[in-house]
DNA sequence: TGTACATCAGTGAACGCGCGTTCACTGATGTAC
DNA sequence: TGTACATCAGTGAACGCGCGTTCACTGATGTAC
């Protein structure tokens, strides 16, 4: 859907497709064993390539490591995006499928909401991808507060809430932010292991908080 | 003050010395640059010994890293026992207390809650320390749940909790969790930089919610 | 259509590095008689 | 108090490993005339 799509030489099919994989095999690692199991070397071996090959198709590792971030926000962007154009775009059905897709790769969630990732990411790049999504949250604040006309009760910060110089609606996405991160970061992290406590639950009773006016 | 003290034996001195100087060098690189960055080599050679006579002190990289984690747990548990015990043991008492602490040591945090380390951790061990720390936390919540006689208000999960199956203070422990560990975790990791939040009233504002009956 | 040239994917060997860890050893400190 | 022995901190060399990365090269694919 590029304008260049028509002027795609074999060629360069066939590049995007090597990248692809490469990235691919790449995610594989880092699902399985984290940001430091990332080894070019070992893609290499696995798609039968020696190593030095891969070098046709990213400069470093690093280059490797700050592209995959880079998607990591883009597919948070889109599935959110994707939600919002299907009319499931307030706030329960952003909130489920920030979950999901959490879920779906744990590692890819922590690439974007994680602490910083040793082989350092691309400085202001993400940032636009970054406002993308927390203006889909935003709008779906908007909208709830539209329908909450008796004004917001207690559920976003209230009084502290002056203090921050936020709107009312920005209060609320920032919270949907920071406490739906609260409870999935440490369910991903296997922090509720062992402790009665029911992450899907606790998640929706968070998200009750937010989604009532 | 243990038992043994009495008996200390100059070698058990200069042992422990050893040990707890190994322990701060680790600290230090992974306070600087993460886990990843936690070397045997390199902690030797700053202390001026061989590298291989780590091994009379530690078994192995691992067991070091091991250690590690469960210093940071306990470290966490005796804060907030001191605080306790200052009589500043209540809600705002003990999360200003949890701040403080991780802002002094980021990667310290990060050990106790954030996401799993690669170098693997004691599987039970720390588990004893980390119910510790939540019973602190449950004990502020039910002194607030007393001083809140007219019932609690929306601040925890109400609807919801039923589903969850916790009474009203063990609702209000688990929010106080999960938020704080929302913002601070955001925070820590650099995720507010340059979008106009401050951490800190933010914290703050979370914290207000969780703490008014 | 065929030939001459340029592009580019991929190879294989090598580089230097730092890592965790083992092992046989030295020399100082402590203990028992 | 002095001697004989055991304990133990620390050394230095070596092991094998996997890493990222470079470099000169081969061979296939595409392009221009």
């Amino acid at each position: 859907m590029t304008e260049t799509a028509a002027t795609t030489t074999p060629r360069e099919r066939y590049r995007r497709q090597v990248r692809a994989e490469i990235k691919e095999r790449a995610r594989e690692q880092i699902a399985s064993a984290g940001t430091t199991a990332l080894s070019l070397n070992k893609i290499a071996k696995i798609m039968g390539l020696s190593g030095a090959g891969l070098y046709r198709y990213f400069t470093s590792r690093d280059a490797l490591l700050t592209e995959l971030v880079r998607d990591a926000y883009q597919s948070l962007a889109d599935t959110f995006r994707t939600v919002a154009e299907g009319g499931e775009g307030d706030l329960r059905g952003l909130a489920r499928a920030l979950r999901a897709w959490a879920l779906a790769d744990p590692q890819r969630y922590f690439l974007v909401y994680g602490p910083p990732v040793p082989g350092y990411r691309g400085p202001a790049d993400p940032t636009s991808t970054m406002s993308d999504i927390m203006s889909c949250i935003r709008g779906a604040c908007d909208a709830q507060a539209r329908k909450d006309h008796s004004g917001p009760a207690c559920t976003p910060p209230a009084r502290a809430g002056e203090d921050l110089q936020l709107g009312s609606a920005q209060r609320r996405a920032v919270a949907f932010w920071t406490r739906l991160h609260g409870v999935l970061s440490l369910e991903l992290s296997g922090h509720f292991a062992g402790m009665d406590i029911d992450p899907c639950l606790l998640y929706e009773a968070e998200l009750d908080l937010l989604a009532t006016g």
